[in-house]
Order: C-alpha cells, then structure tokens, then sequence
RNA sequence: GCGCGCGUAGCUCAGCUGGAUAGAGCGUCGGCCUCCGGAGCCGAAGGUCACAGGUUCGAAUCCUGUCGCGCGCGCCA
C-alpha cells in the first residue's frame, strides 16, 4: 500500500521499454528541498551509461512514456543533471491520510517478518550487583528493537540471560561474607577484585538479619543463593520501572545442570577442532579466523565462560531461533568472534553470521558540566534506577535512543530533568498532547474520524502538505529502522515529525474554522496523533493526551 | 603493537545505505502571547564534513594511508 508502489512500477515499465536491463528498480526519495517537488528518482542518472545516453535525454524519454494518471502523478520534471522530480496527484495524500486512520494502531506495521521466531538477548546483566547506564542503553534498544521486529512481522521472544554460575559470582558471595563479618566487629579483607559497593555492606545486613542461626557467614553457598536471588529481585525491579519485560530468563547454571556444557565440548571435540596443550583443552578457533586460539577447559579443570556461552547459543538455535540478535556493550565485542568460531566449528550447520550483534558504545553521564562518575550505592557506576528516579523512565528512554548505537553516548543529566523547550522527549509529547487537546477542547471523539466524505484538497498550506508527506513517509521509516536495527531513527524522525506538528498547529487553527476546513484538520490532526502514539509506542515512551 | 567503533556548527548529534545549496536541538543575537496549552512559533549569525590521496557523471557517505579519541586484546566474564 506504499504510495510509491505505482509510480515505482510505472517507472520500471518506462525504463524497460527503453532497453534498460530486466532488474531495474528505481529508487523515489523525498528530495532535500520540497519545492522540488514529493518525490524525485535518480533513474535517468544510473541507466545513462548503460544505455549510452545522456542522463537528461534518457530522463525526458522516460516521462514521455510514464502514464502519469497510473503512476498517482500530476507532474514530472527533469532537473539538475538529471533528476526527475514528480509531485503527487492530490487525491493520492488524501487516500493515504484515509489508509492511515483505518490502520489506526497498526499504522506503519507490516507483515515482513512473516511471523519467523527471532531471539532478542539484551541486557544479560550478572546478578553482582545494580543495573549501570550501560545496561539501560541495552534495555532501551533491546526493547526498542524487539518493538520493531514485532512491528514489522516478526514473531520476538525478549531474552536475558543470567551468568549465575562463574567466578563473578564466587567473588559476590565471599564479598557479603566479608561485610557479614566486618558489621560482626571481625577483621575480614574483601576478596582480591572483590565487589566494594555500598550494596554490598547492605546485602550483608540484610543477610544478617534474616539468618540468625549464620551470623558469622560460614554457610558460603547460603550466602551466595541470597546474594544472587537479592540482587536478581532488585534488577526486576528496575527494570519493571523502566517498562521492560523479557519473556525468558536463561540462567547460565541452567546449562551445567543440564550437562549442555560438557555436551558441548564433547561436540567440538568430535568435530575435531580441538586439542591438549599446557594441561588445558583448547579450540583451534584460529582456524575460523580468530587471531589465537582459544582455551576451553582451564588446566583446573572448569571451563572458560567461552564455552558456556556456545552452549547456550545452541539452545537459541536447537529453540527454533533461525534469526537471533544481542545487544551489548561494546566492551564486549571480543566476544562476537568466539561465539560464531565456536558454533561453526561445531559443523552443526548453523550459519556464520549467527548471532547478529548490535553493539553500542560506552555512555558518559553529564550534570553540571561535569562527567559523573560515581554512584554512592553501587561505587564505581552510575545505576540505571539513579537515573529513572532523577529524569523518570520516558526522559532516560528517549536519551538512550536517540543517538546512533555506535557513537558514544552523552547523556546530560540537567537536560534531560528539565521540562522545558530544551527537552526534546517533551517537544514530542507535547506535540501528541497538542493534537489530543483539539478533540478534548472540541469535545469530539477522535476515534470517530475516518477521513470517509471529507473534502481533505483544502488541505493546501505548505505546513500542511509537508505534515502529510512526513506522516506517510511512517511505514518505510519504521521497515528501514527495523531493517537495519537502528531504533535512533524512530526518534530522530519523532522529533523531525513533530516540529512539523507544532509549526502547523501555530500556523493553522482547526476548531472555529468554517466546516469543511475544520473537517478536513480534524482528519490531519487525528494522523498526526495516531502516528505520534505509534511511534512513541515503539520506542517504549508514553504517549500523554494532555501534559 | 593488533582488532572494533568514532571524528560533521561554540556544545550534543542527525544525515534515509553514493545525489541537488550540509541538517536539528542547545547556546548566542533579534522578534511573536485577546488564540485548539508559549512545555510553542519566526528570523539571524555560525561549516576546509579531522587530514591527504583514490574510485565516478556525482563522495560527509565507498577504498587506501596519516593523525586524534573510546573500547577490547587472560587458563576473567
């Protein structure tokens, strides 16, 4: 139902008349200025040379054999060295303001995906301690990216998976035995890379307080199930506060219990890949292009956390995820490489690029000027609840997704509190607000537009025009941003689309305008929040009615 | 040293997978409140797209090199 489908197969069909190969496919962009016109092609330009014409003739042959009343056109235009610029048939953005109000809540959704299941891991923080900000860049576009893939047709399961069972977690728990002990008035010395949070010092309290009988912290293994089921509790909790919901949690331990770790390595010592040195067993990943070879089994006898991670990987796989994707920080990108060497040399037909990894930078946290770098409670970071409960959940959303995953991440703590014209997550959903405040102060029921009899060709102000061409300009946003996994996209296009809302609410009143304007403005008001909620929805930000 | 990412306005960053005169917000300067909410709008100034080559009709975008910043390079996770 893209409104460039007709125009695109009109041009196909020129252009093949004129000898241009079988696979063609032109491209339609919104050119830069719109008095260009609604869409220009750069078709003439590319088929120049291979039809040996010049790319202006070639442009005025193709729309001498455009059917212009097919393609929804009412002009085409050659420019420059050889662009074709075409404006729209009127009746073609009124059908599809029509399109998009029947569409309502599925508006800019499709079917691509065709319900094929994909995995999205992301946040897969250890329980050792609070969310940081880095996590909630991951929850932010694990989330936003999971909404994507919904949106556009995919079947998406949210994944965290839980490392409860390496030496992180031996080091959380001897770290609560020495705090136990040390409020017990005894020397203790944390271990050595021990956990130094002030959380720590108040898990020890609490575990004080519920285990009379083990006030000195000699029950380690008791220690460490409540450390971790503590700390378990309080990062759902946060990231309830955030709206994040996974629908699988993957404990680590789980693959040790279900002997999936030594199966793997039984596989990949059967496949043939590996081998014995130093008393350790290792995989020759060099093989699959590692830069060296990796050790699986430490000459101690337990496994590196490599091949718990191909383990579990094989799950995602043996799960019936053909397509699976992680987000992470990009302080662990050197796991990429060993995760897809270590599932290929399983020769287990899983291919290469499985998994598919978006990884983004590191976040600097601003207030005052100056980089944050110190959170009390957790020590060394910056925790994720610190900045819900400073900013709340739709600021720190927006702020984690409005830049590009791989450029690192400023986030200024004073703008993002202040609800002012500086904050641009306000500016969207004050321009959402604007739009639901027309049908509140009209006292008109939104959900009862449909567009249906309504002269919508007086919708003429250029503010107009250019509020139509963004808001059906949705749909291929929304297939691009979940094509690429690039949830920035949606923000930047939110905040570019409603900067066109509130230069039109200025310029153009819609109540108390004689009917058959204020009708048509109803319709243009009414798509403008509808794509607004749809686009906030995706990115997990409310969609407030009034502010 | 090697690998990955980045370098665009004073600051924070977009730039739709190679297109037309380089875009936004903030900051600076100057305007607009009988109004469906001013949490808004209009205008101005501000650029050697790090640098040097290359590819082609055409490069911020692709390739090579140099410089700078971040991250990683363990029988840690």
């Amino acid at each position: 139902m893209a409104d460039t489908d007709l125009l695109r197969a009109e041009l196909t069909r020129a252009a093949h008349s004129l000898g241009a190969p079988a696979d063609v496919d032109p491209i339609l962009e919104r050119p830069r200025d719109p008095a260009f016109g609604d869409w220009a092609t750069n078709l003439a330009m590319v088929l120049a040379k291979k039809l040996g014409q010049k790319p202006r003739d070639l442009a005025a042959a193709i729309i001498e054999r455009l059917d212009q009343s097919r393609a929804g056109i009412k002009s085409a235009e050659i420019a420059g060295p050889g662009f074709i610029n075409f404006r729209v048939a009127s009746d073609v953005f009124a059908e599809g303001l029509r399109g998009l109000i029947v569409a309502d809540a599925a508006y800019g959704h499709s079917s691509a995906g065709e319900s094929c299941p994909v995995n999205v891991e992301f946040v897969s923080a250890n329980p050792t301690g609070p969310l940081h900000v880095g996590h909630g860049r991951q929850a932010a576009i694990g989330d936003a990216i999971s909404a994507l893939l919904s949106a556009t047709g995919w079947r998406v399961t949210r994944e965290f998976y839980y490392n409860d069972a390496g030496a992180q977690i031996m080091n959380l728990a001897t770290s609560v035995q020495a705090r136990v002990r040390q409020l017990g008035g005894q020397e203790a010395a944390l271990p050595e890379g021990g956990y130094h949070g002030e959380y720590i010092v108040e898990l020890a309290q609490r575990y004080i307080d519920e285990h009379s009988t083990d006030s000195n912290a000699d029950d380690l293994d008791a220690v460490r199930r409540f450390a971790v089921r503590e700390l378990r509790k309080e990062q759902d909790r946060d990231l309830q506060a955030f709206g994040v919901k996974f629908d699988v949690y993957f404990l680590e331990s789980s693959l040790y219990d279900d002997k999936r770790v030594e199966e793997t390595v039984r596989r990949l010592v059967e496949a043939g890949h590996t081998y014995e040195k130093d008393g350790a067993l290792w995989l020759a990943t060099t093989e699959f292009g590692d830069d060296k070879d990796r050790v699986m089994r430490k000459s101690d006898g337990t496994y590196t956390y490599f091949v718990p991670d191909v383990a579990y990987h094989v799950t995602k796989w043996e799960r019936g995820f053909s397509r699976a994707i992680n987000v992470q920080g990009a302080d662990h990108h050197s796991t990429v490489t060993r995760v897809r060497v270590g599932l290929q040399a399983l020769d287990a037909g899983i291919p290469t690029g499985y998994p598919d990894y978006v990884l983004h930078q590191m976040v600097t946290v601003m207030r005052g000027g100056e980089e944050v770098k110190i959170s009390k409670r957790a020590g060394s970071y910056v925790t994720v609840r610190d900045l819900i409960d400073e900013v709340g959940r739709d600021a720190v959303r927006y702020f984690f997704l409005m830049r590009k995953g791989d450029s690192q991440l400023v986030f200024d703590v004073d703008v993002a509190r202040s609800q002012s014209d500086e904050n641009p997550v306000y500016y969207i959903q004050m321009a959402h607000a604007r739009m639901s405040g027309i049908f509140r102060v009209g006292d008109i029921d939104s959900a009862a537009i449909t567009g249906d009899d309504v002269d919508l060709s007086v919708l003429e102000l250029p503010e107009e025009t250019e509020l139509m061409k963004a808001l059906l300009d949705f749909p291929t946003l929304i297939a691009g941003a979940a094509d690429a996994l690039e949830p920035h996209r949606v923000a930047n296009y939110l905040h570019d689309t409603a900067g066109k809302v509130h230069l039109w609410y200025h310029k153009a009143h819609v109540l108390n305008e004689p009917p058959p304007i204020m009708r048509a403005r109803l319709v243009l008001a009414r798509a403008a929040q509808i794509v607004l909620r749809n686009g906030l929805e995706i990115l997990g930000i409310s969609a407030p009615e009034r502010m």
